[in-house]
DNA sequence: CCCTGATTCGC
DNA sequence: GCGAATCAGG
């Protein structure tokens, strides 16, 4: 893997937004051990893990093995058909999303989530977790686009199709005529406060990540997004992909 | 099983 | 530095 400013930008900026590993991974076209491995080498923030490893009695016992067995060497990397799990033929066609999530949100609003197997999507660190951004530096416009990125949105990648279907409809709600990149200085910093924390507004522009956040040259696409995406069509059509297939597209 | 993230360690 | 293998919890 070629750990380009383009690509570790954008982990940074995925993690940052608390997607999984694996979905950035997926999303980079690379596994989510070079997610995690790269992050930790970053020294990005470890995000909340349920799992903690006993220190030192793992390790020791691994020692202790290659200690023992030298000669044998890389016995784990014959073992490499495992990974072609990972890769396998994505049979499902069910779930679609990668981080159609926004929904969360607006079917709250809308009180009618279906969600008979969407796992309580609230209770993850969304919307608000995007607001703690690192680019704040920036521009003011970019503020507000900031919050409106990505990840602001993620809901467990296993929501079923159908789910899907119903909250796309229940986001059919018309996005405000808000130019906000065109004034946001034109508008009373109230208005613009209220715009940033107003998580149903769907975006105006196309929020797909480019470059590294805080820097001056970060930008997102801009392009007019789908209704009720966050993306333009050509980055909903990297962004929405099926759970399975997608490491090899993205990038 | 599936998922998740963290660590180790050969390369 | 990189990331597959591995561990380990949900």
């Amino acid at each position: 893997m070629e750990w380009t400013d383009e690509t570790i930008a954008r982990l940074k900026a995925l993690w940052q937004e608390g997607l999984s590993t694996a979905e950035i991974g997926r999303q980079l076209g690379i596994t989510k051990n070079a997610v995690v491995g790269k992050a930790h080498r970053l020294g990005l923030p470890a995000r909340p893990s349920p799992i903690r490893r006993q220190d030192g009695k793992t390790a020791a016992k691994k020692t202790a093995e290659t200690g023992e067995q030298a000669k044998a060497s890389a016995p784990r990397r014959t073992a490499k058909e495992t990974a072609s799990a990972e890769s396998a033929p994505a049979a499902s066609v069910s779930a679609v999303a990668a981080q159609p999530a926004a929904v969360t949100a607006d079917a709250a609003t809308s009180g009618e989530a279906s969600a008979s197997q969407v796992k309580k999507p609230a209770e993850k660190p969304v919307v608000v977790s995007s607001t703690k951004t690192e680019s704040a530096p920036a521009k003011p416009l970019e503020t507000v686009a900031v919050n409106e990125k990505p990840a602001e949105q993620r809901v467990k990648a296993t929501v079923p199709a159908l789910t899907k279907v119903a909250q796309e409809e229940a986001v059919v709600e018309k996005p405000a005529p808000v130019a906000k990149k065109a004034s946001p200085a034109s508008r009373p910093a109230a208005q613009r406060l209220a715009a940033v924390m107003e998580p149903r507004r769907r975006s105006a522009t196309c929020c797909w990540p480019l470059g590294d956040p805080g820097t001056p040259g970060f930008h997102f696409c801009g392009a007019t997004p789908l209704p009720g995406k966050p993306y333009c069509a050509e980055h909903a059509a990297m962004a929405y992909v099926k759970l399975r297939d997608r490491r090899e597209n993205a990038g």
